[in-house]
Formats: C-alpha cells, sequence, structure tokens
DNA sequence: TCTACTTTGTGTACAGGTAACACTAACTAG
DNA sequence: CTAGTTAGTGTTACCTGTACACAAAGTAGA
C-alpha cells in the first residue's frame, strides 16, 4: 500500500448540495452546464480540488465561482462517490457535500463557462447530471436527520427570530407540517436558543424573538 | 467544473477498519509496515486504487493481500479523509470503510510487504500512521450506531446461534453489559431472527437456536 | 441417584419522550 | 369598536427504554 505509483488516472472532485428555505419551500441550488457530453443538463455546483485544496476549501471556491456564493457557514461533508462510470470523460471520484445557508447573503450569478443558476424546489428537480439525482437524494436524507439532532437550523433563519420562523423553516425541511405545540416545546427543551425582546411585524400579535446560543454545536462527524 | 486538467496530483486511496469478536472482546485488524516514514508502525489495512477499482473492490482486494482475508460480506462507506498532510509522502485522500467479519473464516497471513497482522483490542490501539487513529475512533462509532437499526451483527454469528451468543456479540461491541431481559426483548421484537430447534452444547441447559431471516437488509446509505 | 452448579428463560413497574388535541390573548385594519 | 389574524399555552394517551429476581433444565461429580 501506499506505493504512490504515478499512474494512477483517477481525479478527486467535490460536489455540493446547496440548500436553502424560501417562500415556505426547501430549495436546493443548481447550475446548467454548457460542456458536453451534459449540454443543457442541470447539476450541483461541483469541481475539481487543487493540490492544496481541502475537499471543503474545494467547496467553497467553487461555489464562489459557479454561483458569487460567498462564506459557507455550515458545510458537511456526506459521502465519497467512487462508481467508475460516473463521469463520462474520465475516472473521477467526487466528495459530496451538503449545507444548509440563508437565501438573502448574497445575489446569485452565474460565469460565462454555465449558462445559468438557480433555485430549485427540493421535491420538483430536473434531470441531473452525473450521479447528482443519488447525491442530491443522499443530501436531503442526512440534512433531515441532522435536523433534530443539531441546530442546523440558524444557517437559515435570520439572528433574530420568531418561533413561528423556525417552525416554518423544520416544515420545510421535513416536507410535512408539525404540531405548534409539539414544535416548541421541543425546540425549546433542545437549549439551542434563548429568548431576547419582542416584535412588531406588519400586523397582529407580536411574538417573542429567540436567538440561537451558540453558533456550532453538535452534528459534525 | 469538470475541466480533466491533466495536472492533478492527488491519489484515491481506501482504507478499511476491520472489526471481530474473539474472546468476548471487540478487535480491529492491524497490519505493521515495513516501508518508511511509518516502519515499525500499526495501521490500517488500505491502498491505493487501480483505475476500474471502485473503492469497495479495492477494500476487498486489499484485503485479500494485505491479510489473506477473503470474502468481505458486510462492508460500507465511512466517509473520505482529506487533510493535505495526512500522508507524508504526497498527497492522497483516503476513503475510509469498516466492516464486521467471523473471526473463524480464514487464518490471517502477511505478506512480504509487511512485517505483521493481527488483531488489537479495539479500546488498546497502540500509536497508528497516517490519520488512522482517527478513523479507527470513527469507524468504531460508526459501528456503534449501526448496530441497533440493522442485522450487523449476522456477520460476527455462526447460521445458528443463541441469543446468549448475539448478548455477547452485542455487549463487546458496544462496551458495556446489557440487561439480559431487555436484550432478548429488543433483538426480537427487531424481527431479524427465526428461532430452529434446541442445542445442547457441552453442559448446562439447552439455549434455543436462532437463525437470521435475511442476510441483507437496514443500515446502508 | 442425588446434590451442587451453571446457564436458560420469563414479566412487571417506572421514567422519559412523542403525538394528538382547542381555546384565550394580543394586536391591526377598517 | 368589530372582525380578522397570529401568538401562546397543558394535558392525556401511548410507546420505548430501563431496572430488577426467580424458577426451570441440564451436566458433572460425589
Amino acid at each position: 500500500m501506499r506505493r504512490h505509483p504515478s499512474k494512477q488516472q483517477i481525479k478527486v472532485a467535490a460536489d455540493a448540495a446547496i440548500f436553502t428555505v424560501i417562500g415556505g419551500r426547501l430549495q436546493i441550488l443548481l447550475i446548467r452546464m454548457k460542456k458536453r457530453p451534459f449540454t443543457g443538463r442541470w447539476a450541483l455546483p461541483g469541481g475539481l480540488l487543487g493540490d492544496r485544496d481541502t475537499a471543503r476549501s474545494a467547496v467553497c471556491r467553487i461555489l464562489e465561482e459557479q454561483a458569487g456564493m460567498t462564506s459557507c457557514y455550515f458545510l458537511e461533508q456526506l459521502a465519497a462517490f467512487d462508481t467508475p462510470a460516473r463521469d463520462p470523460l474520465g475516472r473521477v471520484v467526487s466528495i459530496g457535500h451538503f449545507a444548509l445557508v440563508p437565501p438573502t447573503d448574497f445575489r446569485l450569478r452565474t460565469t460565462p463557462k454555465y449558462s445559468d443558476v438557480r433555485w430549485w424546489r427540493a421535491d420538483r428537480l430536473p434531470p441531473l447530471a452525473y450521479d447528482h439525482k443519488a447525491q442530491a437524494a443522499a443530501a436531503l436524507a442526512r440534512l433531515r436527520s441532522e435536523l433534530g439532532r443539531s441546530n442546523i437550523a440558524w444557517s437559515v433563519l435570520p439572528r433574530a427570530f420568531t418561533l413561528a420562523q423556525a417552525q416554518s423553516v423544520y416544515e420545510a425541511i421535513l416536507g410535512r407540517t408539525l404540531d405548534k405545540r409539539n414544535f416548541r416545546k421541543k425546540f425549546l427543551a433542545l437549549g439551542l436558543a434563548a429568548p431576547l425582546g419582542r416584535k412588531s411585524s406588519g400586523a397582529h400579535r407580536p411574538a417573542a424573538l429567540y436567538r440561537f446560543r451558540s453558533r456550532r454545536a453538535a452534528g459534525s462527524l
């Protein structure tokens, strides 16, 4: 082992399933490819690692290049995807990632290398390039399973938020409605959030505002 | 993305944390390295992927080469380990795996490339090469967390087994004793095992024998 | 053959978490 | 001041996990 023969032809890439919540719906970020053999196809943002990249730093760089997205907050590794035929142009092993980001922190912007970037509803995806359908499905499953055990939700909520906003985010991610009283009980029992003052939204009864106690706690490998 | 520059210098390896249970203790398979810079150090079995290997097939091949271990039953991917400095001789991204195997199916056998192979108690590991300490720890955590949700245990139990044997395996893996009545209740409630006839072990009251209904069910990504 | 020893096999009670369920309080707009 | 909308609050039933003790079945050896 570890013979380091110079003949190995495998390349290493990183892909990212980036989620956000817009309009009460879970969305995933896709880019549209220009190059063959996937011309016109949508795909997860991704690309090859530089020699000094970690997979994580590669993802951050790629997100800026391909979508104008700065600052990766929460970003976690998903799995390695290594089917030999997954890239028709050559042997590429991809390290999949997933993240949850606030929809407002940046404006999506494409580059000449791609024809488009946009959010898609996570439950209505177009056909995807490579094995990205499987990657997106695995990422969604992990996102849902981590939601209950960690404080990922902070990355898509504003600094100060109401419990109704938090509940709406959880519902969007899980894809089902939750009971209001049970949600409040459980969410507060997790001890991740602390109350502040009050709020005066455009109309109706003001709601108490909360903030997350810390911005990094459980969840990582 | 996917420019396929021929200049990328990263290589792809696969490592494996192979567990078994011997004498009521959880054991992990290590090999002893001859080559610099880890001469004399113990390490997880592993090596570079061939151009047509999947990570999984590479692990199977490597286990046969490095330890004489045939037939990989249960083998699951753990994570990609991509710290640039993890291999002092060059940039290598490793795809970690873990498995649980029966201790009796083969005789361990080393090769001229390594000075030794043997089982080590999982709670008393020697210093390891590369980032294998972290890989082994992550593998153990995953093994424990999958134990409750899947039927991995079949891979270390004989075809026909008693509930006491099963309990002993679970205790070895989890590293703590379990309550007999609770274990039997839960194990049978999982519905993975079905009863057979009876047994006459060397001494004492005979125990009912069970078998697993299927040899592949839950647990995979 | 009887006794001592060892292992198998079984049920219940309590604690904690999850899921279902409806009404009053506070504010805005007209 | 009324109608409309959202915020906020407790209790009950159920399920899961955990703690705990004793009788039954066989072997080995006196």
